[in-house]
DNA sequence: TAGTTAGGTGAATGATACTCATTTTAAAAA
DNA sequence: TTTTTAAAATGAGTATCATTCACCTAACTA
């Protein structure tokens, strides 16, 4: 036992002390990180990943809990930045589709800059029925409610039509992201994700019929041409 | 060894003998199924699977070469099964917007009738790299090819945009699709997969904006509209 | 210096996937 | 029917980990 410890009464050296084991802990992640996306989670063994970090088998229980304790605290820190960036670069957008296509795009960006975690956290994590007592599921399940909130957001603007359930539209979109990422991992075009973002967008904002057997225009424009006229006129899109 | 061992050259009573092999070989797999559902693919043990078989550990590596061989082996059947299936299905739909609309409503469907193997396909299967060089696989990108093909099939009928990108729009598709279940039987929500089929074809097809706020008609009404008028008119659909 | 404790260690333990020498079963031959 | 033969089946034994724990080290306090 080590880190569970209770640490000094007194304040003098401790920070160096705990600087140090914190450094120790987060050097246990990055290896684990590396170890784990090269060999997945069952193959990879707890004697390499104390062998690569130089550490004996033992210390990294004083750490981790066990085996998955520590699989499952790779993404604690990379949730904690994807969601303040997600907050960030959100921040000055006007209106729910703007905001959506942001997250779509911030969302690939992100896996196409962390390629190593996106490996562990969709093939070996996400998809355990245990990681959703986690911390890191918890920010993820934020991050799921906000896009809920954005698509409840873009009803009351009248962006969005109301009849769509927003979960099922947030499945539907987080969904997409995600299996064109794996896709883009396994075969490694993870380089060309970000690419895609602004297709993506478009199948759920447009659909994917064209435009050219139907026509679409503003409102206003459509009242004013049918006021100068006396025509009856369809009001729902043509379809097959 | 045994099952791999050269049959009797005479053809005899041989017929026999092969059926209960082949019959042991699906008791094995039913009971694996049920085990792995239950218990995940690590927790799962080769030692509960032969006990609930009625078998010897060793009896099991007579017909797989080991446990992970074993799991990949269980979607073989019902590959075939929903390939068969969904070639049936399609039989008659004219359109490839319609062949979609079925497909993912078939998927669905699928899912929902087959709980425990979508708890192992999708959480302990799909994502593991080493499934990619398995039978099963193969049918999977023969299905996902279909879907390509469907796509494409529908440019040239001029039912789908031709600036998309067909294999992305199956990603998207079939991403949600399986987000959507994934979430389903996460939470228990399985039996309503069905209902979210038309929902889901929606989004793709004619995107989720309302069309209150644009109004989308046919060229010809279009046209003719524009004739007795003399007005400038905006041919891409609003956008915020 | 002596005492205390955070921090670290690696051999020992137990669980489990997989092997293989042996036994059982049943088809074919005599 | 009896004998022969090979397929089927077995489970004790082996190797490979994850995890534990009794012990060690070094830094800090008094």
């Amino acid at each position: 036992m080590a880190a569970k410890r209770r640490p000094f009464p007194s304040v003098g050296q401790k920070k160096k002390r705990t600087l140090q084991t914190e450094n120790k802990k987060q050097l246990i992640l990055k290896v684990a990180t590396e170890v784990f996306a090269e060999k997945g989670f069952n193959e990879a063994t707890i004697s390499q990943i104390a062998q690569e970090a130089k550490i004996a088998e033992g210390s990294i229980y004083d750490y981790f809990k066990n085996k998955e304790d520590l699989l499952f605290s790779i993404p604690e820190e990379r949730m904690e930045n994807f969601l303040s960036g997600i907050h960030e670069s959100l921040e000055g957008v006007k209106g729910a589709l703007n905001k959506i296509r942001k997250i779509i795009w911030y969302h690939l960006n992100f896996y196409e800059k962390n390629k190593d975690y996106v490996v562990i956290l969709l093939q070996n994590i996400q998809k355990n029925p245990r990681f959703n007592s986690t911390r890191a599921y918890r920010l993820i399940r934020e991050f799921s409610k906000l896009v809920v909130q954005i698509i409840e957001e873009g009803k009351k603007e009248g962006l969005i039509r109301t009849d769509i359930d927003s979960p099922l539209l947030r499945d539907a979109i987080l969904g997409a992201i995600e299996h064109i990422t794996i896709r883009g991992s396994i075969l490694g075009r993870l380089p060309t994700l970000t690419g895609a973002a602004e297709t993506l967008y478009d199948f759920f904002a447009s659909g994917i019929q064209p435009q050219s057997s139907a026509v679409t225009l503003p409102l206003r424009e459509f009242l004013r041409m049918k006021e100068s006229m006396g025509k009856r006129i369809y009001g729902k899109p043509a379809k097959t």
